[in-house]
DNA sequence: CTTATTATTGGTAACGTTGTCATTTATGTT
DNA sequence: AACATAAATGACAACGTTACCAATAATAAG
């Protein structure tokens, strides 16, 4: 019985090394006032039978996880994983772990993930968007640790939010295509608009285009995935109701993009015929003829930005001074406008 | 002292439900053998006050996590999205959550990530490629759970493998442009060639061509990550060189579309001056004109595949019939070659 | 109506670590 | 040298759950 089989426990290593239990965990977790010999004597044996920390039972005891509840709508959207690189990057060299979920763009998937989360008992949660169902932010205020909201910073932040301004970029946009002298102006978006940061995006497009004097003609909502295939789709169901738009503005770069191919491939002129917006910056776009027009994010930064504050309040306890961090947009004129 | 601040936990929701610890815990797992009367007694306070399960806990007494190990090199390679979109989805509707840690492509990333994983004692362990360094290979040995390689087929799995053999892919590329009439042909790669699947490929992709006759005339590995950007760089080089090459085949799609927009902005003919391919066979190859050759790859479904292996193992505890599931590519002739 | 079986409930003891407090030993101070 | 302070080590109890086994109640079988 002297080696079972189980895994060796702290407990083994402390017997070993001829230490108290206590001491064998400090060792482990670098805690100080630990003396050079004692520490090396328990590393060596810790070493020895293949010791590995078990962080369940240290979370258990120490009431804080190390783990960082991350919720996303989906992979598959360009965006998240420059968000998640993001968040990885911040966390790097701490002991901070990244758990991940994915709302796949259902209605209730937020909050079913981070029920499901919270019973990992997380040091954090990071979740996008500030428009939350009312039983996620009833959960979240039950929630001891920080929370950080990204992508969007139009709104009151739960903790924290770290993110771009969905009213300004829509009228940054709405202010591009009317100064380009666009009169009849479409929109095109994706996904039933679920993430409502992409509803309050089009709401200021649309506001800023009746204000001035050039009221949106069409707003064209796909219930789909937004993808290459599902822009040129879009493209094509507006052109078809003969609305004599010339300008679109879409709700991404995916979505413009397949657009524009649909143009380039059926004799549609660009913008000749109709000019073409998109939403992110992906880097696609400065290198495609033509160059799409889009407003660009700062997407792996909002991320970063996100992992670090959490992990500030995490090991610091303090909240930032600022709720919300509002992070610079960018136009980028390119040559469908 | 009646309902302190601390969170309730099972022992508060039985002694209000007027049940057993133990029979609290059964409602909450949905354990059998419940009378229907105290499940609903137990439910009715557990939701009265807020009750929420502890897996820490949980898991420390049960031995298992519950949670899936997940280790890619970024998530700003357009793969692993697709790769983690699929895992999570063949996780969904368990109880298995998915821990995501990236190696960045440092040399020892994986290693270092996977070590500070198995401290959460996960369920199930899936990592990329088949290739690794003694140290993880030793730490997956003692390792209980499932492992899942996914990406790459060629080679031993310690547990199961499903992938995609690089050594065709490099093959049918190979063949294809000698197929097309090419001769003199270069190679370029990013990231230092650091995951090893693309060294693997290129090898197959050299020995192929010079079996057919038409030795590689130059490889050129680039340090950087991969990209537009440095797919500009690497076929501007690979022009600089002047070593009248008319075709060049790219790790992935990422570099080849950099080189197919650095060839239109700089009237290079493609494929009259010189042909592309690309791998991976991303959305966007298919969209812009030309149409990039390339593999496509099924990512998503490797990733989907990999996440319902594991989860199977975990649930049922049985090894699938075959160890390595090698899944189809196909070989998307575009108009670059 | 007794006995065998099954469904339901409960008690106790872990799981492996760390917070808290106590004790011992080393170091510094007057 | 006596005292104060800091460094190093240890004992014990908890963290919140669930595995295991025992006990009881309900049901079926003979």
């Amino acid at each position: 019985m002297e080696t079972g089989d189980r895994k060796p426990t702290l407990k083994d290593v402390a017997a070993l090394s001829g230490v108290s239990v206590i001491s064998a965990s400090r060792v482990m977790r670098d805690a100080p006032n630990i003396s050079k010999e004692l520490r090396e004597k328990v590393e060596r044996t810790a070493l020895a039978i293949g010791y590995q920390r078990n962080r369940i039972a240290g979370s258990l005891r120490g009431k804080t996880t190390d783990l960082i509840a991350v919720i996303v709508p989906s992979m598959s959207n360009h965006v998240f994983p420059n968000i998640v690189d993001g968040i990885d990057d911040a966390l790097k060299g701490s002991q901070l772990r990244l758990v991940l979920g994915m709302t796949k763009y259902e209605e209730t998937g937020e909050e079913a993930i981070l029920q499901d989360m919270l019973t990992w008992n997380p040091s954090g949660v990071i979740l996008s968007g500030l428009e939350h169902s009312d039983k996620t932010k009833q959960m979240l205020a039950h929630f001891a640790g920080p929370i950080v909201e990204v992508m969007d910073s139009d709104g009151d932040a739960i903790d924290m939010a770290v993110g771009v301004s969905m009213e300004e970029a829509g009228q940054v946009i709405a202010r591009h295509l009317v100064d380009r002298g666009y009169k009849r102006i479409g929109y095109v978006g994706a996904w039933g608009e679920r993430p409502k940061r992409s509803l309050k995006r089009r709401l200021s497009f649309e506001a800023e285009l009746a204000r001035l004097g050039c009221p949106i003609v069409t707003s064209f909502i796909l219930d789909e995935a937004s993808s290459l295939e599902s822009g040129a789709e879009g493209i094509q169901q507006l052109l078809a109701r003969k609305l004599d738009l010339d300008a679109v503005f879409f709700a991404n770069d995916d979505l413009a993009l397949g657009a524009l191919f649909f143009c380039q491939a059926n004799g549609v002129s660009v913008p000749g015929d109709i000019a073409l917006a998109g939403y992110n910056g992906l880097e696609m776009c400065q290198y495609i003829r033509p160059r799409l027009t889009t407003m660009s994010t700062p997407r792996y930064e909002m991320g970063r930005r996100a992992g670090e504050l959490a992990r500030q309040m995490i090991e610091s306890g303090t909240l930032p001074a600022e709720k919300s961090i509002r992070m610079q947009m960018q136009l980028i004129e390119g040559d469908t406008t």
